[in-house]
RNA sequence: GCCGGAGUGGCGGAACUGGUAGACGCAGGGGACUCAAAAUCCCCCGAGGCCUAGCCUCACGAGGGUUCGAAUCCCUCCUCCGGCACCA
């Protein structure tokens, strides 16, 4: 007899499953693999609840998955590039390599404290050069096929962090990481051309049955896809300029334009002007305009104002003169930086005229069919857009046009602590890429990290000065580093060659693993890096790599874990520590915890009861394991059919379908629960086995070696060692090798079933019949019961006038008086 | 505003394909064991009512509908959470 104890069990058995290198995948899988994924965390210092919750549940589908007898590929790995270790440097003038690595040291033996079940061989680190050589490869496969791209862009700059962002990482105008207002510069950047692959990135998400709807929704309005014309406008006082181009959606109320609005930074504003006496008073509109924050003025909730050119538009339909306007509330970053006002149509447009007076003139009827249209009248307006736009196509002024809401990704950062992008700038030859032979370009140490703006790669003379690749005359290497982002974009591929120094991973292993099978991680993914994981494994696949187009088959986005209603965070003062918990009460009770709460995508919060409550559990599970196991070592296979066998049976089949098919981890240790409870009634440990049948103590063997096996996923350590008693010692094989057992459908059902008996749809009672008795047997069963047959077979004041009957489960008796 | 998700006991949550609403756990109550306490084990635990060994009525955000039967399907509405939002 001993107590439970996590404290000595689960290193022990950390220990083992590390010496018998129990979670190795193979390179390649025979055809029954399994890819269970969870996002990779960064290595901030410490492991949090939100990490444990995530990867337990990756955990219970690992080991689940490899005790099927599947091949599991589960790995994990560092995040290690990004601006924290900068800020440590900063603050504690450590090498942020030191920091990361040092943390790196201290959260791996956080994980494999928790027990998760990796292939840690195949660790990898984004910082370091064997990863990020092949971030800088992937990108000169982009450049060459003009996926990655330089341009001079208005960008989001957070003037805190001194550095660009994408729109992706600018929540309500402000900086993601620290909140301060987005304003606009001008840069030099680079960019991937996401947009090239918009429409496969949109048209993929109505065939991922494996994503929840909410993240296929996010995912489709970031996108933003809309359909619509160009229309071009001619300039009535500049007949011989090229004329203005606008996007619309809505071509079927162009004989309702009454204005044409410029955004401030459109490019024929300065030629519009020349010779205007509106000019003094249009530049000082677009000066102040420059100065006003992204944030600010993207909001909805800003007041429209313009200013007008003195300039007119042609509406090609019409042949009308309309003024052309310069308005705050026209995008130069969506469409072509120019619209066409319609007032009688369009709220924005009738905020905007109801302030500077312009007319409203509406076009479209309460039917939804076109008026006052010319010889587009009287259509309905769906129609209306086609023959429009095809009128304009013919006519040489238009054509169908799709727009969409997503932005080329703008990748440089002004960071040192990132991927050096390898390009080489020469006054001569332009911007040339670093020879393959050359990689990986390193990131130098002599660079002081001081958080002031620029680059600090600038600081580096022996980086940032090189000669030319093309003309070996002095050149400077680009001292821009890589968002991020682009680290974990395709980090789950490396996982599978993770020492490939020829290539960032074999084509062959790409096709033998992926797709991905699970990935596990929390929601505020959904869009940045899903989106651009999507895009990666695509632009893979056209270069070549062997990748699918989607990367990932099913996705689970995991619940929050709160404390208190609000997610756990330094600042609230309301973390619990993993560390602390695992102390406490081990690495067993901590998973069950995390599982048990709440089903995996709901937010969870803290209990400190309801841990309690799980330790009460696993102590209670091992009491009756530690009490019998050695009196039923030997028992026989059992061959009756009785109670315990039963509910043993029925509870294997839950477990297995809660983990295989719905993921309701919850619901699976709550039928763990009910198992142990009706052992406890079936074979108390305080009794001793010995004293009973040969059947009884060998369904007591089977109810015990499922508990464990069931236990596996969820408890493992405990698991291993009951497994290890169960089978008199340790020469059995592991838990973790053994096959997971069918449930014995025979056993599932009862000989004697209880029909639950309704009258006119509400329950009456119940009669006891044999399993698979038919309607006329049920029915006799219910004559019987008095109660029953008073209230169906009341002689003449009540008559059966039909009856509902579902075997096994359910009678329903219509009467009518 | 548009789009998604969710509303079930004191609490976390079950109820999968329309078929006994509240599994399992927490909190609470009672009992057993104990000199006592802790630990442990067993039982009770939605609300109201009555002719109180039992039975009836009500109850799954609100109201309607479909159905023999609705937490589950349909319609209308309310609330909360999340995403997008001057995107033409």
């Amino acid at each position: 007899m001993a107590d439970y104890n996590p404290g000595s069990i689960e290193p022990k058995w950390q220990r083992i499953w590390d010496e018998k290198r129990s979670f190795a995948a193979p390179d390649l899988p025979d055809g029954r693999g399994f890819y269970c994924l969870e996002m990779l965390p960064y290595p901030s210092g410490r492991i949090h609840m939100g990490h444990v919750r995530n990867y337990s549940i990756g955990d219970v589908v690992a080991r689940f998955k490899k005790m099927r007898g599947l091949q599991v590929m589960h790995p994990m790995g560092w995040d290690s590039f990004g601006m924290p270790a900068e800020n440590a440097a900063i603050q504690r003038g450590l090498h942020p390599r030191e920091w990361t690595e040092s943390n790196i040291v201290d959260m791996r033996t956080q994980l494999k404290k928790m027990g998760f079940a990796y292939d840690w061989s195949r660790e990898i680190a984004s910082h370091r050069p064997d990863y990020y050589r092949w971030n800088q490869w992937l990108f000169i496969r982009m450049f060459e096929r003009g996926l990655a791209y330089r341009s001079l862009r208005l960008v989001n700059w957070c003037p805190q962090c001194a550095t660009v962002l994408a729109n992706e990482q600018v929540e309500q105008g402000a900086c993601w990481r620290c909140g301060t207002p987005v304003v606009q510069k001008s840069l030099d950047q680079w960019f991937f051309r996401i947009s090239r692959y918009a429409d496969e990135l949109l048209a993929d998400l109505d065939r991922m049955p494996g994503w929840p709807e909410k993240v296929l929704t996010m995912q489709r309005n970031w996108i933003g896809r809309s359909e619509g014309a160009f229309v071009d406008f001619r300039i009535a006082e500049q007949p011989e300029a090229d004329p203005i181009r606008v996007f619309t959606t809505r071509i079927d109320t162009i004989f309702g334009a009454t204005f044409l609005a410029l955004a401030p930074g459109h490019p024929v504003v300065r030629s519009l002007l020349e010779a205007s006496e509106g000019r003094a008073a249009a530049e000082a509109f677009i000066a102040a305009e420059r100065a006003v924050p992204v944030g600010e003025r993207l909001s909805a909730e800003r007041e429209k104002t313009g200013v007008t050119t003195g300039r007119h538009a042609v509406n090609p339909f019409t042949g009308e003169k309309i003024p052309i306007w310069i308005a705050n509330f026209v995008l130069m970053e969506y469409g072509t930086g120019a619209i066409m006002g319609v007032p009688g149509h369009d709220e924005r447009d009738a905020e905007f005229a109801g302030r500077y007076g312009l007319p409203s003139v509406p076009v479209i009827d309460a039917e939804g069919r076109t008026i006052d249209s010319g010889r587009f009248s009287g259509l309905p307006c769906e129609r209306a857009r086609g023959v429009m736009t095809q009128w304009a196509n013919d006519n040489g002024f238009g054509e169908a046009s799709v727009q969409f809401r997503l932005k080329d990704w703008g990748i440089s950062r002004q960071r040192y602590w990132g991927t050096p992008i390898p390009m080489i700038h020469c006054a001569g030859c332009g911007i040339v890429p670093v020879p393959d032979a050359d990689l990986p370009v390193l990131l130098p140490d002599d660079v002081s990290i001081t958080g002031a703006g620029g680059s600090p790669l600038e600081s580096s003379p022996s980086f940032a000065n090189t000669t030319c690749p093309k003309c070996s005359s002095p050149a400077r290497r680009d001292t821009d580093t890589m968002d991020t982002f682009v680290d974990s974009s395709w980090y789950f591929y490396r996982y599978l060659d993770p020492r490939n120094d020829k290539a960032p991973f074999r084509p062959e292993v790409a096709r033998g693993w992926f797709p991905i099978d699970l990935y596990i991680g929390g929601i505020t993914h959904a869009i940045l890096h899903l989106m651009y994981a999507r895009f990666f494994s695509m632009v893979m696949r056209d270069i070549g790599l062997g990748t699918p187009g989607e990367p990932v088959a099913n996705l689970l986005t995991q619940g929050m874990v709160l404390k208190g209603g609000t997610a756990m965070s330094k600042s609230r003062g309301n973390v619990v520590a993993p560390d602390e918990m695992i102390e406490k009460y081990g690495a067993d009770v901590t998973r069950l915890f995390v599982l048990f709460a709440a089903p995996p995508e709901r937010d969870l919060e803290w209990s400190e009861s309801g841990i309690d409550g799980l330790h009460r559990f696993a102590r209670r599970a091992w009491r009756l394991l530690d009490a019998h196991a050695p009196a039923i070592v030997d028992a026989p296979a059992p061959s009756g059919s009785g109670e315990m066998r039963r509910r043993t049976h029925q509870t294997l089949a839950r477990v297995t379908d809660d983990i295989d098919r719905r993921l309701h981890l919850n619901t699976a240790i709550s039928a763990i629960m009910e198992l142990v409870n009706a052992i406890y009634l079936f074979a108390p440990p305080e009794e001793p086995i010995a004293s009973r049948s040969a059947e009884d103590r060998a369904a007591l063997k089977e109810a015990l070696e499922t508990l464990t096996i069931c236990l596996g996923p969820f408890a493992p350590h405990m698991a291993e060692e009951a497994w290890s008693m169960l089978g008199g010692g340790a020469h059995r094989g592991l838990l973790v090798d053994h096959r997971w057992p069918e449930a014995d459908a025979r056993l599932l059902t009862l000989e004697e079933v209880t029909i639950v008996v309704q009258v006119n749809g509400k329950v009456r009672g119940r009669v006891e019949v044999p399993q698979g008795a038919a309607e006329t047997l049920v029915m006799e069963a219910v004559r019987r019961n008095e109660r029953l047959a008073s209230m169906v077979f009341a002689g003449e004041s009540v008559r059966v006038v039909k009856t509902v009957f579902v075997p096994d489960k359910l009678l329903n008796v219509v009467v009518a008086p």
